[in-house]
DNA sequence: ACGCTGATGAAG
DNA sequence: TTCATCAGCGTT
């Protein structure tokens, strides 16, 4: 049975929601077309303590919505030509996010390979810029809660992950952030095709 | 190994 | 107001 993850799911310890959101369901409304994917890599930024946190610069107008409530998307540029999305997580206040950084493509496959203009199922979804890309995610869904009348939100449907299948490494791509970077907040599962270049 | 690209925050 | 930097990707 599908069931739209609640806001109450997001308001936990970061850690905890970026394991759980494994093999969860991305679902991408555009339209009266659907885009869905099985979240297989994500990673955790959590506080203004953690250097490779955006929230470590402060509160800015940029990290606004990491600061605020749970269960929203906070979407940036980056690299000037890049979207990422992340969920945000934890109580009100406490800036900290879940980087969603690939799916394995389940629905409107079609629809991602227009989008990303590649055939190649393992190249559509597979990195944070490239999934954004696929599901047509940019700026404009910065802050908004995550529901079906947002066209963008995260369902269970009741795919088991075991503890097993999860691994952790460090995360990509933050080696400016000294002590931090070091830290095993990748998460993704084991067995998956669809993640981004390690 | 490198260039693309523009928002961001720090420096001045 | 400029400047270096960047939670990436594709091509070389």
């Amino acid at each position: 049975m599908k069931k739209v993850l609640p806001k109450q799911f997001y308001e936990r310890d970061t850690h905890i929601v970026a394991a759980e959101l494994l093999g969860k369901i991305l679902v991408r409304g555009v339209g009266d077309k659907k885009i869905t994917g099985r979240i297989t890599e994500v990673e955790a930024y959590v506080g203004e303590d953690d250097l490779a946190c955006h929230a470590s610069k402060g509160r800015t107008l940029r990290t606004e919505v990491m600061f605020g409530e749970a269960g929203r998307a906070y979407v940036y540029l980056i690299y000037g030509m890049y979207h990422c999305l992340n969920v945000v997580t934890d109580q009100k206040a406490f800036p900290a996010a879940v980087l969603i950084r690939a799916l394995e493509p389940i629905e409107g496959i079609d629809l991602m390979k227009n989008y990303r203009s590649t055939e190649q199922l393992t190249r559509l979804t597979t990195g944070p810029g490239k999934l954004c890309d696929a599901l047509a995610i940019t700026k404009k869904q910065n802050g908004v809660p995550l529901s079906r009348s947002a066209g963008i939100h995260i369902e269970d449907d009741d795919f088991t992950v075991r503890k097993n299948d999860i691994v952790t490494s460090p995360r990509i791509g933050v080696d400016y952030a000294k002590h931090c970077a070091q830290y095993p907040w990748r998460y993704y599962l084991k067995d998956s095709k669809f993640l981004s270049r390690t």
